[in-house]
DNA sequence: GTTGAGCGTT
């Protein structure tokens, strides 16, 4: 039946679900026309480098494409786009699957990387049985846009205790992966989960910078290298080490500076990766595999490295690593030979900024405010944070769990080695704290993840 | 109806 302009179907309002890989939780719920057509630029919009779209119909089972002319998508039935799941199409060149996705390629194809590597699905282990899909999304909204939460039942329609959630960005997924959860009295696991290992390492915006001499003072470094873009953290370990770090906003730009000289102050620096190994699988979607061409010393064994000012674990330790998707051992607690760039990079790239120290104030030492970059919308509003304080349980002890230890560990932390990671309901009472020039630590005192017993 | 380590659908 044809349509007009003005005699259009009330149904055909709807939004409908795209996804890019036939994954419903993956799905992007995007607006079609008055007309009822979808509008290629829209879809393209939400999926760059998309250039139509499929469904599989429910009865042959087969999948049918969607039909394309003069840039508007047409809904395949008379009834509209229904409630199908449709999955984009991509160009052939753009077909490929997440694991050969490398970003030296088109605009697009880069777009659609950094769409991969913005958000995953995380799972929520533990869960209260009471739970529903509105009251955990109402508690991770704190954090940002939750678009998805999917709890799982079994065929009798009961809760299994645990589910999925999504956050509409990286930013905020960082957020909450990057703090224990008590939901309803019950610590909750949030993690990635292990289907999806391997997509959340971003692309370092920390770059290592050697043959530094004793007269260049990080800012005499942020002053230089903030003429190639945004300088977001710099590190100069004091006493004097002869390197340094600087951190961008951008890790394309710190990549593109890596292997490249240039004159501060009259002397020759290195610009090197910030992250010297890489002992995880999960440098697999990385730009640039050469991560072992330099050897230098310190800054390996832990945050903020072995001699940093003060020397207190910057706290990067009271991240959930795991959490973060990096943990090469497969399992808590840590045992980390890791690039620790590697979750600096991802927690600056999330809009924390400056997390292996130095004197950047870059950190989350901010709670009264939103972090820098906070992008999440609902952040500014959230009442959230700053109200009702910090979130619980950033790691309290001292420099625990680090293989080598480096920089003199903080405060009066007792945690028992490799055992600890958060310490319960704490949060940071000393200034040790993010920027890794207290005394750090505080008073952690157990050795297991969790403090508190569960029911 | 109970329970508490795990890893989902299409």
């Amino acid at each position: 039946m044809a349509k007009s302009s003005n005699n259009y179907n009330e149904d055909l309002f709807e939004y409908i679900k795209v996804s890019e890989d036939e994954y419903e939780s993956n799905a992007v719920e995007i607006p079609c026309e008055l007309d009822g057509t979808l509008l290629l630029t829209t879809l393209v919009a939400q999926f760059p480098g998309a250039s139509g779209l499929k469904y599989r119909h429910p009865e042959s089972k087969s999948v049918r494409g969607i039909r394309l002319s003069d840039g508007k998508l047409h809904p395949p039935g008379e009834v509209g786009w229904g409630k199908h799941l449709y999955v984009c199409v991509f160009p052939k060149e753009n077909k490929r699957k997440m694991e050969d996705v490398s970003p030296e390629n088109s605009a697009a194809k880069t777009k659609r990387l950094e769409k991969k590597l913005t958000c995953s699905d995380l799972i929520c282990l533990g869960l209260p049985w009471k739970s529903t899909e509105e009251s955990i999304k109402q508690y991770f909204e704190q954090f940002g846009e939750v678009v998805m939460v999917q709890l799982k039942r079994d065929k009798n329609g009961s809760f299994k205790g645990f589910g999925f959630i999504r956050f509409a960005t990286y930013a905020s997924q960082m957020r909450a992966l990057a703090q224990r959860h008590n939901i309803d009295g019950r610590w909750v696991d949030v993690r990635i989960p292990n289907s999806k290992e391997g997509v959340v390492p971003q692309m370092p915006c920390k770059v290592f910078v050697g043959r530094c001499t004793e007269d260049m003072t990080a800012d005499d470094l942020r002053e230089y290298f903030s003429k190639f873009g945004e300088v977001t953290d710099v590190f100069v370990p004091r006493p004097f080490r002869a390197f340094g770090f600087v951190t961008f906003l951008d890790p394309e730009v710190a990549q593109s500076l890596c292997g490249e000289d240039h004159v501060i102050k009259g002397a020759s620096v290195s610009v090197s990766s910030a992250a010297p190994k890489i002992k995880s699988k999960s440098n697999q979607n990385w730009k640039d595999d050469s991560y072992g061409n330099n050897n230098w010393d310190g800054n390996r064994s832990g945050p903020s490295g072995g001699s940093n000012n003060g020397g207190g674990n910057s706290n990067i330790d009271s991240l959930n690593m795991q959490n973060l998707g990096i943990n090469p051992n497969g399992g808590p607690p840590p045992n980390f030979n890791l690039p620790i760039s590697l979750v600096a990079a991802a927690l600056n790239q999330a809009g924390w900024g400056g997390f292996l120290g130095g004197p950047g104030n870059q950190g989350p030492n901010n709670w009264q405010g939103p972090p820098q970059g906070g992008s999440g919308k609902n952040w500014n509003s959230n009442q959230n944070w700053g109200q009702n304080g910090p979130p619980p349980s950033w790691n309290q002890g001292g420099n625990q769990g680090w293989n080598g230890g480096g920089g003199g560990g903080g405060g009066s932390g007792s945690g028992k080695g490799s055992g600890n990671w958060n310490q319960g309901n704490n949060w940071s009472n000393s200034q040790g704290g993010w920027n890794g020039n207290g005394g750090g630590g505080g008073s952690g005192s157990s050795s297991g993840w969790n403090n508190k017993p569960q029911t």
